[in-house]
DNA sequence: AATAGCACTCCGGCCGATAGAGTGCCAACT
DNA sequence: AGTTGGCACTCTATCGGCCGGAGTGCTATT
């Protein structure tokens, strides 16, 4: 590609990222710094559009960029200026301040996501999958109530609370914790179910109701499911693009069914570190051609924890928004990884 | 207000519910039961206008109820068919199967609000105060992790992971157990922190960097606020009252804020047993002319649980979605209040 | 008291004309 | 050969005007 066309397809997108209409020819040369004609600039948008790069409307509107033109800006035109990311930087540090709670970390990020973007906020909680019971223990609370905390081999930790026998003792329930301890440690779900019926059936613990709840939970526990939470939605409804309540109906129900932005997260959990976008149909979400979507892993402990990210008008400003997602993912990384 | 006024209110409402258009004389007049000539309803009509019941939004459209006309309408006009609640009762209780987690029978009952009614739904967990301890209690979780299990005096749980020094036995741990639960029991969260501070000083017990770390939870606890839950939200774009985006702006800004919203349901929480409706402005909520809230207690083991309900647009068959409703928070406040 | 008739009002949809913006192509220029 | 100016053409959005429909309020009538 000619570096003139490159050159002409950067102008394009930028006065199209700042005014959401198609662009003209005549406005393309009074407005730059380039210095053409508007018709060597006709001819050249006539190459990019044969190159897919741009598209019109219709016969006599402008040329807006498609989605191919934007993804093509933002790999190889766009340039992150240094100091706006070292400033961001600076700025989420100094204006979040430390909590010690996963979730007000999380809180604090997607708010401050959306309040720099004016986008809404998205972020998932990676759930590891809970294989094998690493330690089980059963708590007194009450004279009613019994708290079993069961810790799986990746640290997550699982609270129910069960009904307790009246006549069962503070010292005997520690026995039996001490004896349930020692018959599910390193079980899987599966193995912990089996041998809890063997130790219905013969009932040797004699605590066969406290056994049958937790068995119950052995088959149904709390599944291992990342979660995504939203914020912010509704500043999607002051841009001009979201006028038409169709565009929103279908931007919304995705919100609600999940399904499928899992999947996206879910990609981006898997790829390698860094910010990654997906513009217009790319990332595949039936009647969202005119959303983008601006995700990022954050990381503790060397693990992945989970996606947070945004999701706009794919006319956004791709140069401020990108590292804008990159300082606020490494910020949580950076508070998860050293607070615990 | 004479029998005949009360009649042509009731049609006049019911017309609106049906066709969400003001309606005329001559179409009231050709449309139901009523045998009257068009005039005489309108001077019918003009009477309910200077009520305060009716209003027409232009000179010449038709006349549509005022939020007083369809609480009158609700109040004293509308007749639920009781083979309708017996019917909903009958269905929702075969539809839903039981589950024991709070959460999921909360999430089914909003389900079904939300596919019965096509509105979004909206459930409210009521968080009691956490007045006094009652109990706490160290767990091993592993050689780095305590879990700190924390009951009030409400039977609340909370936990709270706490580093754990390399030094710390086991047996020395639940030393410690006993002795922070004799220290602590009983204590109001203020008092607690106290008691905790010259712990510190003192340092008797040789653990200060974990009675810091309860030290800063007394001082900043998940706080006992009720929290909203919302579902089904997209259902309520596609209502054609909803077809412009500032409505559905300010509907939206008011779920995410969800202050002026949890005002309303604690009102529901503390005024008696029953279904509450908010007719437009009588909720008091900004911009919101234009929905209905409709919303009743779950109870449960006596207590106040919660509030569940459906927020639509403001013409809504209420003579359906109130026992709809209705049945619902009674179905959950029986599987609640059963099951535990 | 109820009704029929009538004049009046207002909204919404439907042209038709117009202005504006932009394109494509061709011929001229450097 | 690439660039430029000019020109004819096209498409859209907007504005004003013009009805038809629906409905009201008033008045005279039964």
């Amino acid at each position: 590609m000619k570096e003139r066309h490159e050159f002409i397809l950067g102008e394009v997108v930028k006065a199209y990222l700042d005014t959401g209409q198609a662009v003209g020819s005549r406005a393309l040369s009074e407005r730059g710094d380039l210095e053409l004609s508007p018709a060597s600039i006709r001819n050249a948008m006539a190459d990019l559009e044969r190159m897919g790069l741009l598209c019109s409307p219709h016969t006599s509107a402008g040329r807006k960029p498609t989605d191919s033109g934007l993804r093509y800006f933002v790999d190889s035109l766009m340039v992150v200026d240094a100091n706006l990311h070292n400033h961001l930087s600076a700025s989420i540090s100094s204006h979040l301040n430390l909590k010690r709670d996963i979730n007000q970390v999380l809180q604090q990020a997607t708010d401050e996501l959306v309040s720099l973007t004016r986008f809404a906020g998205l972020v998932s909680v990676h759930e590891p999958d809970f294989s094998r019971i690493e330690k089980i223990e059963l708590v007194p609370i009450s004279t009613e109530q019994i708290l079993a905390v069961i810790v799986s081999s990746e640290g997550k930790v699982q609270n129910r609370l069960v009904r307790r026998d009246a006549q069962l003792s503070d010292g005997r329930l520690s026995e039996i914790s001490r004896s349930l301890s020692e018959l599910l440690s390193h079980c899987s779900l599966e193995e912990a179910r089996e041998r809890l019926i063997r130790e219905i059936d013969h009932d040797r613990l004699r605590i066969r109701q406290l056994l049958e709840e937790l068995k119950q939970w052995a088959e149904n526990p709390t599944k291992g499911k990342s979660d995504l939470i939203f914020s912010g939605q509704s500043q999607l409804l002051k841009m001009p693009e979201f006028g038409v309540i169709e565009t929103v109906r279908s931007l919304f129900t995705a919100f609600e069914e999940k399904e499928d932005l899992l999947k996206l997260v879910e990609q981006v959990e898997q790829s390698e570190h860094g910010v990654k976008v997906f513009i217009g149909h790319e990332h595949a979400l039936i009647d969202m051609d005119e959303v983008s979507v601006v995700l990022s892993r954050y990381e503790g402990e060397g693990r992945v924890l989970g996606t947070l990210g945004v999701i706009g008008p794919k006319r956004m400003h791709y140069e401020r928004v990108l590292p804008i997602v990159d300082c606020t993912a490494r910020w949580v990384s950076r508070v998860l990884g050293g607070n615990r």
